[in-house]
DNA sequence: AATAGATCCAACCGCCGACTT
DNA sequence: AAAGTCGGCGGTTGGATCTAT
């Protein structure tokens, strides 16, 4: 069946957000609270696709995200959920608070990948890799961008049976895999947990209020919230 | 100092399932 | 039952930034 865009895109605004953009939807969630996204752009005086304010709202802008570097403790369970779920990111977010599907996502691409195949483990079926794929993983100078499997971990003829077929991996990795899986899962909570660290001062001082830490994200320039991980 | 290549991540795209008409 | 709407998800991309030469 057909489908109409979710949005008029002759008369929206695309990629990155401007500061005022932020503030008119934070403002307007503020004070109406998350949900209809598709009449939200035009209610808060946005020119923007509802998909993008929802977007924009739950990866970057919600007020109890925690942001930061990664710790060990997220990236174990990272893996350990992977391991279980494959790349099922909002399921693995969930268990993560203050932590977002995407944020995950990007960092399972970047860094959990890399690590996994330093340790000689196939990120995507969390066996141990075979002897000449480890020999190449571990080698210093080959990185795992350089690996066609980790590029594109399921290839796009293949991408719809992906997660089938690693789940039936997934079953033998849990016998296989080096990791430990002895993972208690909390229920999933809506909001983070005391022990949320914040990483740098001004997290320290944002993560003591909501609206401190909107008010915080507002002021900073968007380039300036990037983290790097060297 | 210049610049080419590598890396990171915010944002977009297209698809899907649930729900409504 | 069929068609349409909507929210949500995972994969991918483009541009900013960093690193190596």
């Amino acid at each position: 069946m057909g489908r109409s865009p979710c949005c008029e895109k002759a008369h929206t605004n695309k990629g990155a957000w401007t500061r005022e953009e932020d503030q008119r939807l934070v403002a307007y969630i503020k004070a109406h609270g998350e949900g209809c996204w598709r009449s939200l752009p035009k209610a808060a005086g946005l020119m923007r696709c509802g998909k993008s304010c929802r977007l924009r709202w739950i990866n970057y802008l919600r007020p109890d995200l925690k942001r930061g570097n990664f710790t060990e403790e997220e990236d174990d369970v990272i893996i350990k959920l992977h391991q279980i779920l494959g790349n099922k990111w909002s399921l693995i977010a969930g268990r993560l608070p203050g932590r977002t599907d995407n944020e995950i996502k990007n960092y399972w691409n970047t860094h959990i990948k890399r690590k996994l195949l330093a340790r000689g483990i196939d990120p995507k079926t969390h066996r141990p890799l075979s002897g000449a794929a480890a020999a190449a993983a571990a080698a210093p100078s080959s990185r795992p961008e350089d690996q066609p499997a980790v590029r594109s971990s399921c290839s796009p003829e293949t991408s719809g049976a992906c997660h089938s077929s690693d789940d039936d991996d997934r079953a033998s990795a849990l016998h296989h895999g080096g990791i430990d899986l002895n993972l208690s899962i909390s229920p999933p909570r809506e909001t983070p947990p005391p022990s949320s660290l914040p990483t740098t001062t001004q997290e320290a001082e944002a993560t003591t209020s909501s609206t401190t830490v909107v008010e915080w994200k507002l002021r900073t320039p968007l380039k300036e919230n990037k983290m790097y991980h060297y």
